[in-house]
DNA sequence: GCATTTATGCCACTCAGTGGCACATGCCTG
DNA sequence: CAGGCATGTGCCACTGAGTGGCATAAATGC
């Protein structure tokens, strides 16, 4: 009687359930089974933690951009998903953390797709980049997007929020030039070459993200017709890397140009 | 009498004195009086403000390195300035803010220098360059080269110190871009090589930097005869410079060079 | 069905960080 | 030089993030 009693299925359960599988298709469509994307046929246990984990991911967005980050304390967050604050540190690993879930996502399926890149003889630079595009390709739908956006609206406005996501970009720029290392016998400690090209990779796809995060602030349709937000990225990442080599060469002068 | 009880000077005061102008030669001297550096001249309640500030500084690095980051609580570090947690506060955001200091300073002296930098019709990159040699030479003596190798140490060991170092980078790249576009009306918005200028640089560095950290490291000698810090770190950083445009020709190959 | 494993809830606790208020001290003016 | 003013500091109470331990529920495997 005791158990039946603490341990109810939560009356506001609907928000878990709006997260699941059932009402969002995307979520768990895989493309090629090659990369551990969202396996539908995971067992019970996994997919019901998955579940919770997603729960908190878009409650906590919405908590977040509504009340502002430090308007929102950790008790009331889990209270709304009805999850014990527990459960929250294990999922994530603090309150910014949760916040910056999908652009932690991109990262990780970035680095996977670096790890199965084939190299053709040609710059490195193109091969992360090709990766990367395939990340953007593989992870971006609408839904991401959204999420995304939220996200890098909120990161803008936290410092302590924008300073994970920057430890984030630099674990994988880390992670990154360990995979080159190991797959391609690349020299990280002499030879500066590796970590510039990642930072500047990393660089262009962070310039991506502001531009193509105001100019997705501007459209003020939400979710309406538009150009798939995966392609307006790409195109911006694409004109960053471009850009690059221009940067070397970019040339300053005094405002009033004289002679 | 309770003022005399109460408002004692601390017996543990030492600290305080040991980082007194009389016995850091090097901490109040002053270069041409152009930059606001360490006013020997200020009024002296600046002064006490600026020693206990230091003193924190000192005792943190100290602290954090004998008993690593999360060792060491903020009342325990306070106890040993003899300084109140409400005071600490009020010269540190943070935590990780304090062991931050030295770096936090290199980049403030690099916003000032970018900031009286005198274009010549020549590459962006290379006035940028030149402002960060120039906050280089004048802030990187040996104190702040001892301070900045634990700061550094610390860094690497604690994920919230290296998040918040990144914080400082990306919030110094931010400035010097606004710096950039009121004195040379560079547009930020639509040309992305403004920015990718500054996180090429800010990247460089920060290799100049690690590099520089771990051969600094290896030489066991702590302050025993060596080449000066801010030469090898200036070295490393012009290396790293030029470095930049091989990067982005170069290219990779599978690990066995099959054809 | 029963044992094992795994996820969770709950409780108590530490500690970073904040606000308010009183007081001390350097500074400045009459 | 006396007394007001501004500023820095100490103290206290408080919120809230994050952790460890332990009991329990539920999924898994047999």
């Amino acid at each position: 009687m005791a158990h039946a009693c603490k341990w109810r299925l939560p009356p506001r359960y609907t928000r878990l359930v709006t997260a699941s599988p059932s009402t969002s298709p995307a979520a768990d469509r895989r493309r090629d089974g090659s990369l551990k994307q969202a396996p539908a046929d995971a067992p019970l246990r996994e997919r019901k933690k998955r579940r919770t984990r997603q729960a908190l991911i878009d409650a906590a967005l919405e908590q977040f951009t509504q009340r502002g980050f430090g308007g929102v304390t950790l008790d009331e967050l889990c209270d709304e998903v009805e999850v014990s604050k527990r459960t929250f540190f294990r999922n994530f690993t603090s309150k910014e953390d949760v916040a910056m879930a999908p652009l932690q996502d991109f990262w990780t399926a970035f680095l996977e797709e670096l790890q199965i890149s084939r190299p053709d003889g040609g710059p490195l630079l193109e091969l992360a980049r090709d990766a990367l595009l395939s990340a953007v390709d593989r992870v971006a739908d609408e839904e991401w997007a959204h999420r995304t956006l939220l996200s890098l609206r909120l990161a803008e406005q936290t410092p302590s929020m924008h300073a994970h996501s920057l430890h984030f970009c630099d674990r994988t720029t880390q992670a990154a030039l360990e995979i080159l290392h190991r797959r391609f016998n690349l020299d990280n400690r002499g030879d500066p070459r590796p970590r510039l090209a990642a930072d500047m990779l990393v660089a262009a796809f962070r310039y991506a993200l502001t531009g193509w995060a105001v100019q997705a602030a501007r459209t003020s349709e939400p979710t309406s017709a538009r150009p798939p937000a995966k392609q307006e990225l790409a195109t911006r990442f694409r004109e960053a890397v471009v850009a690059l080599p221009a940067t070397l060469t970019m040339t300053v002068a005094p405002r009033r140009t004289n002679s």
